[in-house]
Order: structure tokens, then sequence, then C-alpha cells
RNA sequence: GGGCUCAUAGCUCAGUUGGUUAGAGCAUCGCCUUGAUAAGGCGGGGGUCGGUGGUUCGAGUCCACCUGGGCCCA
């Protein structure tokens, strides 16, 4: 007959799932936020609020998004719910980083397949197609997730009008006067006549002939040295030599004078035994000794070319290799090069397109015309440059070495270094640098050692090198003329700005210099030039760096400067630094008011991802792909999105199978909480049978305030952007006040009394604000969770019209807070500790099972605190504790707090609420159930 | 090699201006329940706070050095 009674109380009824199954019924409600125009409706209903710009940094478009790139799409999206349910209008336009090397990289290896050679304007056709398909693809990946923006808007860098403001940015920096030509060495592929980047090279293993060289010192300053002595420098490039304008040495490490048949050399001390040996230097002696720094500004000779060699010092030099005195060619090496700058060097660099010596009336007539290009072993500068060092008797000693070496990715032949013209901006320009640091002030960094990190970077970044030698990117609009001279003024740009905004960038690519100037006011000093338009493209940081003009300047539903910039911590050198100098440059202020930095995913034992996947790869052969998508399709958005939140992005972000299964643990209990209180809320409608806060029962106002606490913590955690915070808090009031205690108290109230008794009614009324509560507050994490729990607790179905993104964020009232009734509640219950050890004993030896088996006798003085409070709620202790009867014994010489005891029950058991009652009402039949029940049964 | 940064139970996080036996949730183990049931309840075990050395009456919490990880440079 137990069925019979089950079938008189009032279970727990919902149609929300149990199980989310997030992978398979998301995207259905991805579809439903789109045809409801969800992101308008929450502009909408915030229309009449301020305005808070979170400005997109663009991702880059050129594969699947990555777990880290969702993360960061992820938590700008819970930011700005947040934000929207606090009443501020949110307008997020997403954007995508177009252009750039990786791009035609990979489109120029595709082109390759096909055999045939194409023109810019052709790679860059297909560069577009492909970018275009990844943005294609990426957008779907984002919506997946549930992030809300305004797609119809987005910006893209490779657009005409984006374009033609970069255009305009670069005008800016022209007519500040702060762009300038240089020189600077770059990778180049002699056979492909073409700059590489380091992407495009290859190391392979390769044999060179590696020198020992004397430059013999003409200039000793004050150093005393024992007599006339040469540097021995080291080399396994011989045909950089005519370039040589230095040696570096390390100004902490020891140089020694090493004699050896009436010669004598210089090598730092820590290489000296091994230069004996390599040179064959037998019975050489060792005399005196000098620190680098002290060697600084001694001149040589060059062995083969009238010109002074002068002793620089340099960092880099290490004890590795060679004899620490390094030759240095600043036209041959970017190391060699930064020396060159601070020294002040000739950025030398004799070679021509085909990689020839060329006859610039410095070099020595032997070479001119050798190249430098090896062919079936044989590099004819080399060997120029060996014959002419024996010559000379400079050459000490040759051996040839294999190492690895830079290669084409293309011809796969050597590459050189060889320093071409370059358009850089001088960033000290008027004090620029500095008025930048005083911004750097002014923004809110978040965490604030992001200060530190970017004002290192503006500090030591020297001039900005601005020109690539690419197609897929914004060209220079630089003009050249037959001698060469380049020809750049602003007032120019400016005008192809508007044409290009009008004509796209192909015009640049597809037309002489006639045609883009045609109708274009000249500078007086450009008149009568036969003009050619320059092939180099800006450096793409320009692009992503101007988007606050691009996009905010140009949007009145946005402002500038932007209130957030939320990127990846690696952004203090990238876009946040591009972004500042050319908002300094346009506007003389930064575009942004705060920036909030993350970390970087890494695997659970602390390594990089890639890492630990190549390696997890080599082990298994299966290694599992670290996108978004893969991972949405396996667990759902919702958990992704609670595992971003669990996590303290500003730190290192770890992920792992065992981490996402904690993740999804926690998840399936806030969703158990949640249909809990769905389920009890079957027949409660608000309207009708709420009950007044002033007429809840203890433990219902109790509730309350905890509710109330828990709200408190976690808006001081949102407003701080503290999701890890958020979750923790989440978890404990989900797991410990609401289900190990409220809820678990509440189902004898729920389920055992009259449908519309008070108690039942102030239960369901408390349950009803909870959930409210509760759901609210997690909709900017699980926005799919929470949108469906609100339409099945408001509509009872899976879909509803209105979506809990469109709601407030929750206010309290302030009587919740510290209720009387809440305190002395809160006292009752650090009583259950104790009384569930002694319970749990007597489940160990099989007394009972249940605790409402139970009962209690508490023993206690009246003069006593706790026990007072005992006694004035003795009525509900039974409930809080889930027992069957509570005794109070009052005792007045009982010292200190109450003692607790436990027995088994002696009552009967009511067979439909369970409890043990000392009467059933009619122990004759089997109807007999205890009065409670009596009188709940004709109140169902 | 340089700049910035991180290191608290198996996992993810708290630990206020240095002060009693270092906390939480999850996981784990044992028990109970079967009227939240691919759920729920109760209890137990588990860190000496990356390491070393200092400052101090007293340090996870301040200082120095070391080790390991990350980002950015070189």
């Amino acid at each position: 007959m137990a069925q019979n009674y089950k079938d008189t109380l009032n279970l727990p009824k919902t149609d929300f799932p149990m199980r989310g199954n997030l992978a398979k019924r998301e995207p259905a409600r991805v579809a439903h936020w789109e045809k409801m125009g969800l992101y308008e409706k929450i502009q909408e209903k915030n229309s009449g609020g301020d305005s808070y710009v979170l400005h997109d940094g663009p991702p880059f478009t050129n594969g699947n998004v990555h777990i880290g790139t969702a993360l960061n799409k992820i938590l700008k999206d819970a930011i700005l719910h947040y934000k929207a349910m606090n009443g501020w209008r949110t307008p997020y336009v997403p954007g995508w980083d177009c252009h750039g090397l990786p791009i035609e990289h990979k489109v120029s290896q595709e082109l390759q397949k096909s055999g045939e050679l194409k023109t810019p304007a052709e790679i860059r056709k297909a560069c577009q197609e492909f970018s275009n398909h990844f943005i294609e693809v990426q957008r779907g990946q984002f919506q997946r997730l549930g992030v809300l923006a305004d797609w119809k808007r987005e910006y893209k860098t490779m657009n005409p009008s984006y374009e033609a403001e970069i255009l305009r940015t670069f005008a800016a920096f022209v007519e500040k006067g702060m762009v300038y030509r240089g020189k600077k060495p770059v990778y180049w592929s002699i056979p492909c006549k073409t700059a590489l980047a380091e992407a495009e090279i290859e190391y392979k293993d390769h044999v060179s002939p590696s020198i020992w060289v004397k430059f013999p010192v003409t200039e000793t300053g004050d150093t005393p040295f024992d007599g006339p002595l040469s540097v021995v420098i080291w080399t396994t490039t011989p045909w950089t030599l005519p370039s040589n304008m230095a040696i570096a040495l390390h100004p902490g490490l020891l140089y020694v004078e090493v004699s050896h048949e009436g010669q004598n050399y210089l090598v730092a001390e820590a290489l000296s035994k091994q230069f004996v040996e390599d040179c064959d230097l037998d019975g050489a002696t060792f005399g005196k000794m000098h620190k680098g720094d002290s060697l600084e500004g001694i001149e040589t000779r060059h062995p083969f070319i009238d010109r002074p060699s002068s002793i620089v010092l340099a960092d880099y030099v290490t004890t590795e290799s060679g004899t620490g005195c390094v030759h240095t060619a600043p036209g041959h090496g970017l190391e060699d090069y930064l020396t060159g700058v601070k020294y002040k060097l000739d950025i030398y660099c004799p070679l021509d397109d085909q990689g020839r010596y060329v006859d610039d009336g410095r070099m020595p007539s032997d070479l001119v015309g050798l190249t430098v290009l090896e062919t079936k072993g044989h590099c004819p500068a080399n060997e120029g440059v060996l014959t002419m060092l024996a010559h000379c008797g400079a050459l000490l000693k040759k051996k040839f070495i294999a190492h690895q070496y830079p290669h084409c990715w293309r011809s796969k032949t050597p590459v050189v270094f060889r320093a071409m013209d370059q358009w850089f901006v001088s960033l000290d320009k008027d004090d620029m640098r500095e008025k930048t640091l005083a911004e750097i002030d002014k923004v809110d960094w978040v965490p604030k050692w992001g200060e530190k990190r970017i004002r290192g970077a503006v500090q030591s970044r020297p001039d900005w090198c601005i020109s690539r030698q690419r197609s897929w990117g914004v060209p220079i609009p630089a003009f050249y003329d037959e001698n060469g001279e380049s020809y750049l003024d602003s007032g120019v740009a400016r005008a192809l700005a508007d044409k290009i905004e009008r004509f796209g960038t192909n015009y640049w690519f597809e037309n002489d210099a006639a045609e883009l100037l045609n109708g274009i006011e000249l500078p007086e000093s450009w008149k009568g030039k036969t003009l050619q338009p320059g092939k180099d493209t800006l450096d793409v940081w320009i692009d992503s760096g101007s988007s606050h003009l691009a996009v905010l300047k140009n949007d009145e539903d946005l402002h500038w400067p932007a209130d957030l910039y939320l990127e990846g911590s690696d952004q203090h050198r990238g876009w946040f630094q591009s972004s500042l100098w050319t908002a300094m440059v346009v506007e003389g202020q930064a575009p942004y008011r705060q920036i909030i930095t993350h970390g970087f995913i890494i695997s659970q034992d602390g390594n990089k991802i890639s890492k630990s996947q190549e390696d997890a790869k080599k082990k298994s052969g299966k290694a599992k792909p670290n996108t978004s998508d893969f991972l949405v399709s396996r667990f759902g958005a919702d958990i992704l999105r609670l595992w971003v939140c669990s996590q303290d992005y500003r730190n290192d972000i770890p992920i792992s199978e065992e981490i996402f299964g904690h993740v999804a643990q926690a998840y399936r209990s806030i969703r158990n909480t949640l249909r809990f209180q769905i389920s009890n809320l079957f027949d409660f409608d608000p309207e009708q049978n709420s009950v007044p806060f002033e007429n809840l029962t203890v433990l219902d106002k109790w509730a309350l305030h905890k509710t109330a606490e828990f709200l408190a913590e976690i808006t001081d955690s949102y407003n701080n952007y503290e999701f890890q915070r958020v979750y923790q808090s989440v978890n404990r009031f989900v797991a410990v006040t609401l289900s190990a205690v409220y809820h678990d108290i509440l189902k004898d109230r729920l389920y055992t009394l009259g449908t519309d008794s008070s108690k039942r009614r102030s239960a369901q009324t408390t349950l009803h604000l909870i959930f409210d509560i509760l759901n609210r507050s997690l909709a900017p994490i699980l926005v799919f969770t929470t949108d469906e729990a609100h339409a099945f607790a408001r509509h009872n179905e899976e879909f509803a019209e209105d979506s809990i993104h469109q709601y407030p964020w929750p206010q309290i009232p302030e009587s919740w807070h510290n209720n009387e009734d809440a305190l002395s509640m809160e006292k009752l219950l650090e009583v259950r500790g104790e009384l569930n050890n002694l319970l749990e004993a007597l489940r160990k030896e099989k007394i009972i099972g249940q605790s409402l088996e139970a009962e209690v006798i508490i023993t206690g003085n009246e003069e006593e605190n706790l026990y007072q409070k005992l006694i004035s709620f003795k009525a509900d202790l039974s409930e809080l504790f889930i027992v069957s009867e509570v005794i109070l014994k009052t005792n007045p010489d009982h010292r200190g707090s109450p003692m607790i005891e436990t027995i088994k029950s002696d009552g009967n058991r009511c067979p439909r609420c369970w409890r043990h009652v000392p009467e059933i009402s009619d122990t004759a039949t089997e109807e007999s159930i205890c009065s409670r029940c009596q009188v709940a049964i004709k109140h169902i």
C-alpha cells in the first residue's frame, strides 16, 4: 500500500532534463536566439543606458578557432553579459585580422603546387578568399560558444574602408615627420629574388668553411699590450668579410694575449686553449689578460680593405665557439645590425639582387661580380675572399664545419642576410616615447603588473620598421624615381586612401603611377619625375593597431577611447602597443581606459600545450585537437564556458581531461540544483501563492539571508572580473547551502504537507526567489543552461520568447540580510555538525539507516545561550535536523554547551512521511498514517 | 641570456596590513538512501604552503638565492 501514499505526495515534477546533453541541444538555442534577435533585444532594453565599449581585438583568420581564442571570446562575452544585466548599453562589434604573412605563405604554397607564377594581385585575391573562408568558419564557431555580437557590423582589416583608415593613420605618421628611410638586414633568397620571413626559413645541415682571421691592432688607446698583436675572429661566412665594420667583444669576458713564434693574438681567455689547438699553435704561451669592456674603441685594420675595424661591445658574444671576438657586418645579420645602429656603423651591404658583389668603388676589383650563391658546393664569393686572405697573410686557419644553416623554403638554397632599404617610424620624434610612457600611467592595467610590462616594451622598442616585402597587406603609398629616390607625402597618401576606399587595394597593385596619381595634387618636388609605385606593404601591426580609429571613430553607437581591451598577455608587445602608438600619433591619448589580460593555455603538467601535444602524439599516435569545436563537440559550450570561469585567467590556464571532468561534475551539480527548484515549483504561481517575507518560516528567512550573502559575494567578484571566485562561491552555495542543507530539509515540507499549506507555500516562495537569483547570477557564464532553466521554470517549455538574458542583475531587499531569525538559525544549524557525527556512529553500527529513524536528546542549562535558542525554536528542531523527535532536557547542573545524544526512535514509522511518531492514528488498518499526514491528505 | 610573471591538499581555487592546530568545493575511500535516482545525504583520509637561507618573539604572508613553468624579447 505504500505506493498509494506515494501518490498522495507532492513529488517534484518537471520536463527540464537532468542531463544537459549540451553538445546536441545547444545549437538549437543558438538558432532560437538568432531568430528572436536576442542581441538586438538586449541592446534595445538598455538603449537608455550609458554605453560600455569593449573593443574587440581581431583574431587572425587563418584556421579554426583555437581553445585560447575561445577563452578570450568567452571572457569578453561574460563581461558584456554582466554589464548588460547592469543596464549598460553594450554594443559589441567583432573584428577580423586578415592580412599577413602566414596567410600569404599558406596560399603561396597552394599556388606553387599548380606551378604558375602569380602576380601580386592574383596572390592577393587568393589570400582574400582564404581569409573570407575562415571568417565564415570562425564566426560560426564563436556563435556556437554562445557569444553574442553585432555580427552584421563586424570589421575586417581587409575591407577597403578599413584599409583606407590604415593609410590615413600612416599619413599621420608621415605628416608628423616620423617616417624615414633606412637599411635593415632581411633574409634574402637569391633564386627567388625575394625577401623571406622567419616562417619561410628552413634550417638544414650545411657544410661551410670556418676561418680564423687576423685583424692587426693599429691603435691601442690606453691599453698596455705586451707588443704588436692581432685580434682573431672566427666566421663561417667568409663572403661577409668585405662588409666587416667592427669586432664585437663581451664586456664581461676576459681576453688573453697569446704568443706563438713571434706573433701575438688576442682571444677570449675561456676559448684560448681551444684556439691554440684549432690553429695548430703548438708551444704557444699566454700573456696579459684584459677585460672586454677595457678594450672598447681599440682600432684594428681590415685585412684586405683599407678601412679600420674597431672593437665594440655586445652582450650576445658567447664562449660556445669561435674566439670570443665576433666579426661584425651590420649589413649581414640582425645582431650585427643592432650593434651597428648602436655604434653608428655603416649598414653596408654590397650585394645586388642576384647576390653578386657590386662595383661600388669600395669593393676590391678581384671580388666584383662574384656571387655568394652556392652551386654544387662552390661559393665563388667565399673562394674569392679566401684567396685574398691567403694573399695578405691574414688567414690563420681554415676548417670545414657542418652546422645548421637557414635555407629558403621554396628554392631550398641557403639564404643570405642582406640589408635593404626599409621604412621606419622614429618613435622618439617630438618626445613621442616620453609622452606615450606618461599616457600608460593613466590606463587601468589588470593585473597591475601589465603596466610594467608594456612600459618595458615601449621603452626598449627600437625604431619601428614598418615595411614588408610582401603582397598580402596594405601598400605603402611611396613612389620611386629611376635613381631609386623615394617620394612619400602625407597629402598624397590621404588622397590615395580615398581612392582605395572606393576601388579597393588591388587598385594599387594593378595600376601604374600615372593612374594612381591621376587627379591628385602633387608636391613641387614630385613634378616632372618618372615615378614607379613601391611594392612594399605595411607591417600588419599598423593594420590592427588602427582598429580603434577605423571602428570606434566611425560608428556613433561606439565611443573613443574604448572602455576595455581584453587580450592575452602577449599583446603588451603586440596590439596594446601598436594601438597605443597610433593613438598617440593621431589623437595624443591612449585608445583605452582599461586593459585586462589573460594568460596562456597550458597542459595540466604545466607545459606549453603544443609541446605536450606533440609528445602525446608521439606516444599514443592520437593527439586530440585543441580547437574550440572539438571541445564543444565533446562537452558542450556551457562546460567550456564554466571551465574558463573556473580558472584564474590572469595566470597560465591549465587544461586536461581531468580538469574538464571536474568542471563537468560541477556543472551537473549546478544543473541538478536548478532542476530541484524548478521541479518543486510545478504547482506554484508566484502571483497567487507567494507568502510575504515576514510570514516565511525562520528557515526560509535563513535561506534568503544566505542567498543575500551569496549574491553580495559574487557581485563583488563579477565587478572585479574574478570569475574563478564566482565559480567557487557558486559551488559552495549550491553544494552546501542548498543541496546539503536547505533543499534536504525542505523535502519533508514540500512533499508531505498539504498542497496549499502555508509552510509548503513558504518553502516554495523562497525556492522561487532563490531560483531566480541563482539562475540570473549564472546567466553571464552558463548562457545556455540558464536560458533553458528560465524557459522551463517560467513557461514550462524548452524555448521561450523572453530570454533570461533580457533580465537585470538581481536586486534584493535589505531585510534579507542578517535578519534576527536567520542569525538564530545559523547557530542551530551548527548543532547539525555534532549531531551528524553521532548519527553516523549509529549508522555504522547498523542501528539506523535514515536519520528519520533516530531521535535526539539534548541536555542543557537554561542559562546557556545556545540552549535558550534551542528552547525557543523547539518546534522547528526535528525538521532542521531531519530526525523524528528532539527532546530537550533542562538540567540546572549542566555546565557548558548542550550535550547531544542520539538514539533509535521507538515510535512507529508513518508510511507516508516516513517520520517515526509515538502514535499512528489507527494502528489496526493499513491506512494508518500520522496525524499530520491525515490533515495533509485532506488538502492535496 | 634579458624583461615580466607564476608555484598552497589528486584537481581548481581562498588565505585580509606577518599571529592560535593552513581553508573551500570537487575528486577519492567507507556508510546510508532509493519520494532530486546515470541523482541525494553523512562521515573519514589527504597539504607544513616548489627548495634553501635569512629578518622576526612569530612567516604560506617580508628579503635573498636556487629549481621548475609561462609570455615577450635576444
